[in-house]
DNA sequence: CGCCCCCGCCTGTGATCACAAATAGGCATG
DNA sequence: CATGCCTATTTGTGATCACAGGCGGGGGCG
């Protein structure tokens, strides 16, 4: 999620077992759940990997993170307190930092930290799941993604969202949240 | 995902094993994969069973059907030609019967066969995919949903999207698609 | 008669093994 | 020197086993 591994990065159960020092059984627990939700790619052969996302794969997973995000970000307006506010002007602090740093896995990181504690006010347990499960997806693409692009963009949506939170504007809310999930991808899926 | 199993029902890796004639290793990758969709609850003790949703979960379930299947009818319109049409016709027709019949089982597999051959036109495997996990949760909750109402509801909403399709009307097809998912889970959820 | 505790069975976990398929590297050949 | 084949090794799959924890039932106690 973090974008530590590449995209099209092969591992085996045994890899994964002794670096984790554990028997094959839960290296293939873990990497049977992680296919499950799309975050690691199943060859016909039983080989695993981290996917290799097409174009249209990435347009189609900005459009899913699009509609969920903006959904959660909506249904979190109403109880974004002043306190949850400050919070999410430190973390975007620190994405700030990370940008300034060319640190790609701390900027992701912290990009979703911002993205999660938000969302995690709107009570909707099932839907950040699945907002989570779009980000598994998308890690090792995305440190494919800021990798090539090493421009350091202030998070400009970041600001936009918190003002849209501090005046309750929820239209500026919703476009502010599609613009920050789209910007980045749309690039890359080009 | 088509309700043949009760909310609530416990299962064992040894027994499902027996049942499907495995040992307990394939079944318990089967459980575990289920388990990271959602499909399938894990106790803090290792016990697996089906969920028994909340009522503010089935709520939420219910959105995110309405978020996502609105946009894939959205995307599968200027791809529905006349045969898909004929097609999905022909569903419905199984769709009447099984209300008919009142046979939960059909109807809730002929419902989302109905729905997952429109969706197909969307060339959004993504989206789909998430669709159909979310339907994966629904399942059991939705045979007690219909096996508590008995009342024979025709399609009716049904026959709403397939005439968006016909008249190309996409503000109508996606008001269709919102109801028909939202119709009969907001009478559980409240 | 009701409640609680304790024991035994059931269940999940992780490790290991045998096996079959697929992969990759080396060798011979054109 | 490039290319195709063949083998040795790697890899995933499924089965089985030892073990620990939890759950339920039965018996004893108040």
């Amino acid at each position: 999620m973090h974008g530590e591994v590449a995209p099209g990065q092969a591992m085996t159960l045994r890899g994964i077992g002794k670096e984790f020092e554990v028997s094959m059984t839960p290296a293939r627990e873990a990497v049977r759940r992680l296919v499950a939700e799309g975050a690691l790619f199943l060859s016909s052969s039983g080989r695993v990997s981290t996917p290799e996302l097409t174009g249209d794969r990435i347009e189609e997973l900005a459009a899913l993170r699009a509609l969920l995000e903006v959904e959660l970000a909506s249904r979190a307006l109403p109880r974004a307190h002043m306190a949850l506010i400050d919070r999410l002007q430190a973390i975007n602090g620190n994405v700030t930092q990370a940008v300034e740093s060319r640190d790609a896995v701390a900027y992701i990181r912290s990009n979703l930290e911002f993205h999660r504690t938000l969302y995690l006010r709107a009570q909707a347990p099932a839907m950040l799941a699945m907002a989570e499960t779009v980000w598994l997806q998308l890690g090792p693409t995305m440190r494919a993604l800021y990798g090539r692009f090493r421009k350091s963009e202030p998070p400009h949506f970041h600001r936009l969202m918190i003002a849209a939170l501090k005046a309750g504007d929820e239209p500026g809310l919703r476009l502010a949240v599609r613009s920050d999930v789209t910007q980045g991808l749309r690039m890359l899926a080009g």
